[in-house]
DNA sequence: TTAAGTGCAAATATTTTGCTGTCAC
DNA sequence: GTGACAGCAAAATATTTGCACTTAA
């Protein structure tokens, strides 16, 4: 049985295929990169992981491959609030169930957290606003429980 | 009266002096933008305004008054979902009651939403994550009534 | 075979930093 | 008067584009 927000391995490859894109030796690299990714990579640690893999990947094939998972809605782009300064993107899988990115201002760590009253937003969203939501950004920065506890 | 979401003028002066920040002409120019921007604006579009008011104000004024005002949680930062593919961060007044922001991937226009359920959403988080929440950024994309309504 | 994809080089866009002279308080 | 601020130049970062060669289907 998959964890939670895993998905088997191939996954986003069987649905770029399905899709109708062309399959390459550098996308398969880079989409089980993301696929098997345990925490939010940006465009620069993807490459860097792609090229560990296959030296010759270049840094455009990254940016290609993710503006084609973006387009064919299997990952998500996410600022996580610059943290540090950053004004990268950051990406994950499109997840079955939209999540709330929180990210601590103090130790950056990222947390997620699905809500059923999140979901209940959205369809009011969708029906008070006559609004068809295709993709959601959520992120909240903040304190976490652990910095709140230590002291200043 | 003033009208939802517009605040006295020279609000944010008042806060950035109450805040022991020093006040130049420049600041004075760049908060007046901000504060009368009836939509949002990005670092380059405040840059233009500023510059037709006084055209010595540089970029980099715009740039560290933006930062200023950041740290004081006097505005908020956004993305917008990067319609049109801008990397752009706009910007507008921290608003007293957070809402969501909707960007039309068709004809790009960006609707604001207020929510209770937003507001409960919230108090589930730090209650649940013992999450203290600072800021936050919602942005949805989708279709919007009017284009709904028209042929592709 | 051939349309789509890759790598390389260069360009573009956005934002930041170092430094020197200026101004708000 | 002095420490914070502004402008200028340049750098750093992030991403995109043009083009010739390669490859998946």
């Amino acid at each position: 049985m998959p964890m939670p927000g895993t998905a088997a391995p191939g996954r986003l490859q069987a649905e770029l295929i399905a899709h109708g894109v062309r399959m390459t030796r550098q996308r398969r690299i880079i989409l089980e990169i993301i696929e098997s990714a345990t925490k939010h990579l940006d465009a620069g640690a993807i490459l860097r992981k792609a090229q560990a893999a296959d030296p010759g990947i270049d840094r455009v094939t990254v940016y290609r491959t993710l503006t084609l998972l973006k387009r064919h809605g299997l990952v998500d782009e996410l600022d996580l609030l610059h943290l540090g300064g950053q004004s990268a993107h950051f990406y994950e899988r499109r997840p079955s169930r939209d999540h709330i990115h929180m990210a601590c201002l103090r130790c950056g760590k990222i947390t997620e957290f699905e809500s059923q009253l999140f979901e209940r937003l959205k369809a009011q969203i969708q029906r008070d606003c006559q609004f068809h939501i295709a993709v959601t950004r959520v992120e909240m920065g903040g304190y976490c429980a652990e910095c709140r506890r230590q002291p200043l």
